[in-house]
DNA sequence: CGATTTTGACCCGCGC
DNA sequence: GCGCGGGTCAAAATCG
């Protein structure tokens, strides 16, 4: 009985990959459903993509999920992501802070045990988890840049790995965003970051999205939700956000930038690799994004410049 | 001086 | 019940 009700709850946690390199084309997006949560037994089937310090670097084919508004997000996506426990999403923050509020006084008794402890801790009920959403970069820096404020709140080492993982917090009062980043093991390279709960806000850093109206392309660049619910924002966001933040990207940096836009239109060309099965729907849906995103180039023209940008 | 990071302690779930 | 490991808390330290 119990175990049943545990393993309902369990989170749903969605991992990504990127191609290995530019010249794949291979984008690939896996769930592990139930999976639990910090485990890493993923690495073997993730690709992975030279990032560099800053997210924006690299225009990740997955970006960890922006703001989502939440009433004007299309349902499609929706299905393929929902936790075990549909009810589980409304039981985030806010019911946090009230378990917080309401929670029990703690029983101290005058035994030796309590004394020592320093600080009364306090009860916390199991609590649903967020989907989560986990993709690996390889990066010198452990913390990407995403456009987004965090807060360092912990940090504990890993179990079979030199590298301590750490746990950041939206630093925005109403966003009960986590992140986790943590070093492979393997290859002290890749950086595995884990995104827990969807923003509640808009990026601090985000804003020529918003005043240009960007909606219409980054409705085409959804690649990735024919196979997760990360919002139909995200890569014209970053690709927003990347402009801003490096207005003077060098001629090499364009070319792989154009390469890697290349690859992806190619893979939005191929059936998305997925455990769970595909919906019609959701093919239609990916289809008409591809199509999308070829007719005008969508973020290839948002990226490079015309001079560099070369039709095939 | 407020914001952020560091870090040890504590809580909790899980396996044995 | 106990120990282990992951996750979080919160005081102290540090930073800008």
């Amino acid at each position: 009985m119990m175990d049943k009700v545990k393993k309902e709850t369990m989170e749903t946690e969605t991992l990504i990959a990127g191609s290995s390199s530019f010249s794949d084309q291979i984008l690939s997006n896996y769930f592990f459903e139930g999976e639990k949560a910090g485990s890493l037994n993923y690495m073997d089937l993730l690709g992975i993509q030279d990032y560099g310090s800053s997210i924006f670097d690299l225009l990740s084919p997955h970006p960890p999920p922006p703001p989502q508004p939440p009433q004007e997000m299309s349902t499609t996506s929706e299905v393929l992501n929902i936790p075990a426990t549909p009810s589980s999403i409304s039981s985030s923050s806010t019911e946090v802070a009230t378990d917080e509020q309401t929670r029990p006084v703690e029983e101290e008794e005058e035994n030796e045990k309590t004394k020592k402890q320093l600080k009364p801790k306090k009860k916390k009920q199991k609590q649903q988890r967020e989907p989560r959403f986990a993709f690996m970069t390889k990066s010198e820096v452990d913390h990407l840049e995403d456009g987004y404020r965090w807060r360092k709140y912990g940090q504990k080492a890993v179990k079979n790995s030199p590298f301590p993982r750490s746990y950041y917090r939206c630093t925005s009062a109403t966003c009960g965003v986590k992140k986790r980043v943590e070093r492979s093991c393997d290859d002290q390279t890749i950086v595995v970051t884990t995104y827990e709960g969807q923003h509640t806000h808009p990026s601090p850093l985000m804003s020529r999205a918003t005043a240009v109206g960007i909606q219409s392309i980054s409705d085409s660049a959804c690649f990735g939700v024919s196979s997760f619910t990360m919002p139909t924002t995200s890569l014209s966001t970053y690709t927003t956000q990347y402009q801003n933040r490096q207005p003077q990207v060098n001629h090499q940096q364009q070319e792989q930038q154009l390469a890697y836009l290349r690859n992806l239109q190619t893979c939005l060309n191929m059936n998305p690799i997925s455990s769970t099965p595909t919906t019609g729907h959701q093919e239609r849906r990916f289809s008409s994004s591809t199509t999308a995103l070829l007719r005008d180039h969508g973020l290839l023209q948002d990226i490079v410049p015309s001079d560099v940008r070369k039709d095939e």
